[in-house]
DNA sequence: TTGACATGAAACCAAAAGGTTTTATATAAT
DNA sequence: ATTATATAAAACCTTTTGGTTTCATGTCAA
């Protein structure tokens, strides 16, 4: 019931284009040309990408006329959210998580944190 | 306040090894050749994937006498986490997750499902 | 001070990752 | 029927990854 599965969820998302795709595809199913039209890069790229993230069954595609349709499965991001929860017994306390999400602003969605940082919520 | 920072997180989980490293760390600091102990690769090998988890700061090591123990530093993970998060709001239902992290049944500890098995808690 | 131990660092290597361009094929629209 | 669109597939290329072996260095113990 599954592919080779050559890849798995944590290749699948190690990389920054990929989660791109996965962010794109959570507001709505999109075709190959479309996605592409996102990035700076060959369709072929993109393409491949699609494919890996296929075999780690976190997208879904269906052709549909000429083309193809993809669609986010987040269900194998079970298995991440499960692999992280081993890990949470290790923080002394939620501070120092808070700081880190913080501190590492990166690229990946911290409009939550973000947004909260005006109120006096302190989470 | 932090490295060149060539690897984040979604790269220094990526590799089986390295996340088994951060579960042998989870149960106490190790030095180095103990840390090699537990695979079937040579220390110079490990020491890359410490170098890398060190990047990610998932660890950090400090020498003490001759030899250098590392240490576990989870919180990194918080920016892992939040990642997920964003994507709860795309899950139906819980028992779609159960469901994939059941069938999912990889190396990477499914003990606390497979422990619940057994009852009659559903989660 | 002479070994043994623990690590560091460099050079090297094969395979995988992440791209590209080119060629082919199926579907839609005119 | 012809052309434009959407994708598929193959060949190729460069850089990164994940490993090795070899040699150098610092530290503990006898």
């Amino acid at each position: 019931m599954s592919a080779a599965e050559k890849h798995d969820v944590f290749q699948a998302i190690a990389d920054p284009t990929r989660r791109k795709v996965l962010q794109l595809l959570a507001e709505g199913d999109l075709p190959i040309s479309e996605i592409t039209s996102h990035f700076s890069m060959s369709r072929t790229a993109i393409a491949k990408h699609l494919h890996i993230l296929s075999e780690a069954e976190l997208v879904s595609g269906r052709k549909v006329g000429r083309e193809k349709r993809f669609r986010l499965q987040p269900e194998p991001l079970a298995e991440l959210k499960q692999w992280l929860s081993f890990y949470d017994q290790y923080w002394d306390n939620k501070l120092s998580i808070l700081k880190h999400v913080i501190e590492n602003s990166g690229e990946n969605g911290l409009k939550v944190i973000e947004a909260e940082k005006d109120t006096d919520e302190p989470l």
